[in-house]
DNA sequence: CCCTGATTCGC
DNA sequence: GCGAATCAGG
């Protein structure tokens, strides 16, 4: 596989859009994250915004090589790429991780207003209705009121994937309409072997005296 | 252990 | 230019 024009045109959207090396490997495919990231720098992009400001913050700063070497390389590096802001064309398309949106309400979401305070995450995911009344879950009336409690406490703090990025070892329990734009899936960590996270294997999962216990 | 991105360097 | 290997942080 070669970068064509419009494989690195994928890659520079998902990467614009915040999408990790290894999302846009799998997307691209034929190409490992390491090609990917490779390309990312010769391209010239590294920085999209701070995405983890683990290692090299300032690998931009021109200044900051020793340099013993006798020729003092150029290094165009930076390039400052300021882009004009990606456009918010579409409202809810793709799913962004949103660092810590919620403050973490108490019992009854649906308030949430845009906190906007500007801090070093520019890119803020939408929030858009939220709160919409859960669509029929599995069995719902036949499961624990402690169990669903549970569900509804961790998917306020869900990651919200989209398909694409789930993994083996991302919860694939769906939530919302899927339908519509308002639809994503869970994407907390798994509880090991199982394809839900702690909180929805405890309400895909019932024991079988539990439901027997709980017949009406 | 899983994941991230950054860098190096032989090709 | 390319990307595997490696490094380094979470």
């Amino acid at each position: 596989m070669s970068w064509t024009d419009e494989r690195v045109e994928t890659l520079k959207k998902m990467w614009s859009e915040g999408q990790s090396a290894s999302q846009i490997a799998k997307e691209l495919g034929g190409v490992t994250r390491n090609a990917v990231i490779g390309k990312v720098h010769r391209l010239g992009l590294s920085n999209r915004t701070a995405a983890s400001e683990a290692a090299a913050p300032a690998a931009a700063a021109p200044a900051a090589k020793p340099a013993p070497e006798p020729k003092p390389e150029p290094k165009p590096a930076a390039a400052a790429p300021a882009r004009p802001a990606p456009k918010p064309a579409a409202p809810a398309a793709a799913a962004r991780p949103a660092p810590e949106p919620a403050p973490k309400p108490e019992a009854e979401p649906v308030t949430d207003e845009a906190a906007d305070e500007v801090v070093a995450a520019p890119m803020r995911r939408q929030i858009i209705p939220a709160g919409q009344p859960l669509p029929p879950q599995p069995s719902a009336n036949e499961i624990s009121p402690e169990a669903l409690a549970r569900v509804g406490e961790i998917e306020k703090h869900a990651k919200k994937l989209t398909l694409m990025e789930l993994t083996e070892r991302t919860c694939k329990w769906p939530i919302g309409d899927p339908a519509t734009d308002d639809f994503w899936f869970c994407g907390l960590p798994t509880q090991s072997g199982k394809p839900y996270c702690e909180a929805h294997v405890g309400v895909a999962f019932q024991p079988m005296s539990s439901r027997r216990d709980r017949r009406r």
